[in-house]
DNA sequence: GTCTATACGTTGATAGAC
DNA sequence: GTCTATCAACGTATAGAC
């Protein structure tokens, strides 16, 4: 019953924000009355707190092995797979969605701790990126673009595709995507200008 | 005093969103009662559409005014500024910290209104820049680069600009717009590869 | 663990004196 | 136009029966 009422806080709160969920409409999700969270839950900071966590690490995990999972691609085919594991992941799990929104606009009262970890967070997937990009530096396959740079741009990328899942849907997700990633890959290949 | 009021709102409602901003706090920012928002405006709703329109008609003269004056820069110079200039506003107006907020998640019982009006709105931005892209596609400034790819590639820059000065700051946006910028630059005029 | 009953604060909103 | 007084509705949270 805890994972049932965690299940449908997450799909509350991603959908309503922390502010506009109920915990009345959280516990309907599940045909309880609101005063039972209480015997799951110290109150709706504490729902709040575990969905977040919880879904934080758990897209960090999906991170992980994706990477490890296109460890024998090519770095085109690998940075293209995670970009579209973006695009898949947001349709079929709620937790992106959470993420997205709880990181963007995290509700005040709890704003350090979420600032911590979303920190912790995005400094993991930073470093985990970067270390494939210096592995392509070492094998040539940027030329003589900095990793860190390619990097900064790949995650602007990233973020760019995500904030249109967010405000539109998959199919302009998808245009998106392809047209912003033909350019950034010619421009990751091409011979840096020093402009 | 309306128009206190409105300036009042808009900070409150782009830094707490909808839900989580009171009528009690926006009067209190200009030293009046909740109640007496009532003689100004019909109610919370409509407190918050007005300062919603505003926000989007003057987010766009701006974008209009920004292109107009780059009219006789180069297209390098007039994308640099327009990304630029998203990082100068969001510091100094509240409007464009609203605007995107409001876009990403608005109330839901505003929903039709907001889509209508915010889809509009993307709509002529995107035509304003297609256009200056289109130019610069007759002046041979993109090489065989398609200007609806360009366009998309570039509005997708800006959202990822204005999406880190949304959850971190300006440094770290100034950042990211200098390593995603040179990587676009180079691949917008690099010749396309048919991969 | 779930329920009913209840407490208590805050919200948006209205009525009416000044 | 602004105020005081007041309201109903909804929010989170607690106490106690079963």
């Amino acid at each position: 019953m805890s994972q049932a009422l965690k299940e449908a806080a997450l799909r509350i709160f991603s959908d309503y924000g922390y502010e506009g969920a109920s915990l009345a409409g959280i516990a309907d999700e599940v045909g309880l009355k609101k005063q039972s969270i209480y015997a799951h839950f110290k109150g709706k900071d504490d729902l709040f707190l575990q969905v977040f966590r919880h879904s934080f690490t758990d897209e960090l995990d999906r991170l992980r092995r994706e990477l490890q999972h296109s460890g024998c691609l090519s770095l085109h085919d690998c940075l293209y797979g995670i970009l579209q594991s973006y695009i898949v992941t947001y349709q079929s799990e709620r937790r992106l969605k959470f993420c997205l929104r709880v990181s963007f606009y995290p509700p005040p009262h709890l704003y350090e701790e979420i600032d911590r970890y979303t920190g912790e967070h995005l400094q993991q997937i930073h470093e985990l990126f970067l270390e494939r990009f210096r592995e392509a530096a070492r094998a040539g396959d940027i030329g003589q673009r900095d990793p860190e740079t390619a990097n900064l741009a790949f995650m602007a990328l990233v973020d760019a595709i995500c904030i249109e899942l967010v405000y539109s849907d998959k199919e302009k997700a998808e245009r998106r995507m392809e047209a912003a990633w033909s350019i950034f890959w010619d421009g990751l290949r091409a011979i840096p200008t020093t402009e």
